[in-house]
DNA sequence: TTGCTCCTCACGTCACGTGAGGTGGC
DNA sequence: TTGCTCCTCACGTCACGTGAGGTGGC
């Protein structure tokens, strides 16, 4: 029979029969005089045995061994069987995540502990350039962080996102958003302390359940991050926050 | 920062972040007087939603699109979890067979509802030559017959490796195997009326409960692997067999 | 001068899919 | 002459890995 004969018995592509050849797994029939293959129904036999093993996830280069000496079975399918495990399981947890990203509608970008954080404060109505810098700066810190950082992330956030906070302080993100390079003094030291105010207790009481975020070498990056992105007088409020956080909460 | 250092902080290999600029996913960053790469913070984000997103299973080439407009990701996370489902469900019956193959140490070549009858023969002392005609034949029916000629065939095999019959059956294959070209008219005229007595009982109460088995087209084929398999002496004891069966079973 | 880092090609991976361009049989 | 089947290259897939060969900074 010939290349489509044999390729429709079998249940492959000629394309298929082609690539065992050139792989050396199927043998190359005699030819015929105007050059067309000729196989046989033993050349059919070793396509029905390639494609058995092939579909059981054994590669194909592995083929020969096997299929000369059913004896190498028994180890191969050990290996299988793991590999299969392995396999299924990494699937299963990517599933996992894909899973709770929809339940939650998270953003899928950010470490799933962290993936509902944006949504929420865009469901608070914060403007999406102050959305975006807050996602791309989740994703620095929670990247820098580690594993040992993320719950000190998830915790401030936690308080942040408390229903009894939250409208207050996307308020003052609108106010910080709105903050232009020619805002005045008066307003950008209105601004911080109004967010001292507001975030202290929450803050305090954060510090006493958690250990302070070490990023290690990795501080100038986030601080590169933040200096790209706000503009003089936002950078200005951050500092004024900064510095009377650090007295509000210590004193 | 350059390269390394970027893949590092990032955790992936330079010759990632060269692929990203390559299919376009990722910025060229300045380069600095000497030609090295001067990345920044953005390409540390950029690289790390790209990586969470690659991790989930999204292709790069889709990339764009998501990373720039997360209002895509809904869809784009439905199909994440059917395609993972599928993938799961997949490997899972994959495995299935792996785990009944192990079981009964089955041959892995074979479909699995026949690949236990091979190990039964060698365990009951069919020589190597006479298991390799019979798991050939195997294939080559199990797959030519489909789904409803298999029925037929487990049918058959079940019959064949009952116990009662198995030795005796066992006995005969032997001698089968041992016909040569020169082995007289009385032994091959012998074996295959002792043959005959033999399996004949079983042979009437199989054919009371199952259809014959049809192959169409393919006959022709098995035929022909039948002829090239046994020698003279062989097929003619074959011949006989068949035709002495047919008619014991049908008085 | 010697390592170290960076750079740019460019081939290899795995199991084929998909044309391109050409030839024999009815 | 016109389809149909067969043939042989040879590039493409997907996300990089892995050298090869060359250059700048300490």
């Amino acid at each position: 029979m010939r290349s489509r004969e044999l390729a429709t018995l079998a249940g492959v592509t000629v394309r298929t029969l082609r690539h065992y050849h050139q792989i050396g797994i199927l043998d190359e029939p005699r030819r015929s005089s105007n050059g067309y293959r000729e196989y046989d129904v033993h050349h059919l036999i070793r396509v029905l045995r390639i494609k058995r093993l092939a579909a059981l996830g054994v590669p194909l280069t592995a083929l020969p061994d096997v299929l000369d000496d059913p004896a190498d079975a028994a180890p191969l399918l050990d290996q299988l069987d793991r590999e299969l495990a392995a396999e299924i399981e990494r699937l299963t947890a990517r599933r996992a995540v894909v899973a709770r990203l929809r339940r939650d509608r998270g953003a899928p970008d950010l470490p799933q502990e962290l993936a509902r954080y944006p949504v929420i404060f865009a469901a608070a109505g914060l403007p999406p350039a102050l959305a975006r810098f807050d996602r791309e700066q989740l994703i620095l810190l929670g990247h820098l962080a580690g594993e040992s950082g993320m719950s000190t992330i998830t915790g401030f956030y936690q308080r942040l996102t408390d229903p009894a906070l939250l409208d207050a302080s996307m308020a003052l993100n609108a106010r910080f958003h709105a903050l232009t390079p020619d805002s005045s003094d008066d307003d950008i030291e209105q601004l911080a302390d109004d967010l001292v105010a507001t975030v202290a207790p929450a803050v305090r009481a954060f510090l006493a359940e958690h250990p302070t975020l070490d990023l290690g070498d990795a501080a100038p990056l986030v601080e590169e991050y933040t200096n790209d992105v706000l503009n003089e007088a936002q950078r200005r409020a951050a500092a004024l926050v900064e510095e009377r956080l650090a007295r509000a909460v210590t004193e």
